[in-house]
DNA sequence: TCTGCTGTTAAACA
DNA sequence: GTGTTTAACAGCAG
């Protein structure tokens, strides 16, 4: 589900609810979600007594900053983050709870489990996985032309599949990265390497402008995305290949064709993004 | 009931 | 380095 656009609405909206709390008492229901540290129980003793003092994003992650700790969270395909008092009834598919102490709960829901939680001591962070690897987030600094252009040009791998690398550049999902290609007027299947400086530049701006786009609108909702609110996020409307398997293109009015790529449902226009 | 699909990613293997 | 498959899971459509 989440992508960066979804991503940056969760931070925002939770912001909200979560700053300035402080964790009593943690619950972990599904312990495969907490990957480090590697004893889910030791991340149980770790966070209470903690203050959540801001919350950021890197790409999909989302960092909860607290005093002493960073908590990276990955929401993978379905995960959820909600604010309850305690009283209310955990809903089915609830993994970890972080009840604080003001009578009221921020809690992750995955229904297919597949997100991830890892606690580092503040600065060691960046150093260790999952960040370490990470590339820069397309709204950072160093997303510039050159390092983009440099990181396409090496690799032979097709488009589509290197703007899913996350290590090139961290944010973009299935969704945002057939947009981006749309919009650039570039076809998936186009090998990295073989693109003109144009076309790459056409790609960086579309993916950001896409994006913000996104953000603007609070996110897309395909199935079951909800911000740190319950609200759904309105972009679906402004897609323009994805789900959009053969219905009239809204620049050319030929059908959009769906294929697979590197295992991945890719929406293309034939017509309108050339190999 | 069975099969294939899903917005993610890491690991194992050729 | 690159591509493919599998695996972590649950739900849903056909």
């Amino acid at each position: 589900m989440p992508e960066l656009p979804e991503v940056e609405t969760i931070k925002n909206t939770l912001k909200h609810y979560v700053i300035n709390k402080t964790i009593k008492e943690v619950s972990v229901y599904w312990p495969n979600i907490i990957k480090h540290p590697d004893d889910a129980e030791q991340f149980k003793l770790i966070l209470p007594g903690q203050t959540i003092r801001d919350i950021t994003r890197k790409g999909k992650f989302l960092l909860f900053q607290l005093d002493d700790y960073v908590l990276i969270s990955h929401l993978r395909m379905e995960g959820k983050y909600s604010v309850h008092k305690t009283i209310e009834p955990i809903k089915k598919h609830t993994h970890v709870v972080f009840a604080f102490t003001d009578g009221q709960e921020l809690r992750y829901n995955d229904v297919r489990k597949f997100g991830t939680m890892h606690v580092y001591t503040k600065g060691d962070e960046m150093s260790q996985k999952p960040l370490s690897q990470l590339g820069p987030d397309p709204f950072d600094e160093g997303f510039t032309f050159d390092y983009f252009y440099q990181k396409l040009k090496k690799t032979e791998r097709v488009i589509k599949t290197a703007l899913l690398d996350q290590t090139i550049v961290a944010g973009l999902g299935n969704i945002y990265v057939d947009e981006t290609l749309f919009r650039a007027n570039v076809h998936p299947l186009k090998r990295s390497s073989k693109l003109n400086k144009k076309e790459i530049r056409s790609i960086q701006c579309q993916a950001i402008e896409t994006l913000e786009e996104a953000v603007k609108q609070g996110g897309t909702t395909i199935r079951s995305y909800v911000n740190g609110q319950g609200e759904m996020g309105m972009f679906q409307q402004n897609l323009f290949v994805y789900g959009q398997e053969n219905k009239p293109c809204k620049k050319c009015g030929k059908p959009i064709t769906k294929m697979k790529i590197g295992g991945r449902g890719t929406h293309v226009c034939k017509t309108c993004q050339k190999n």
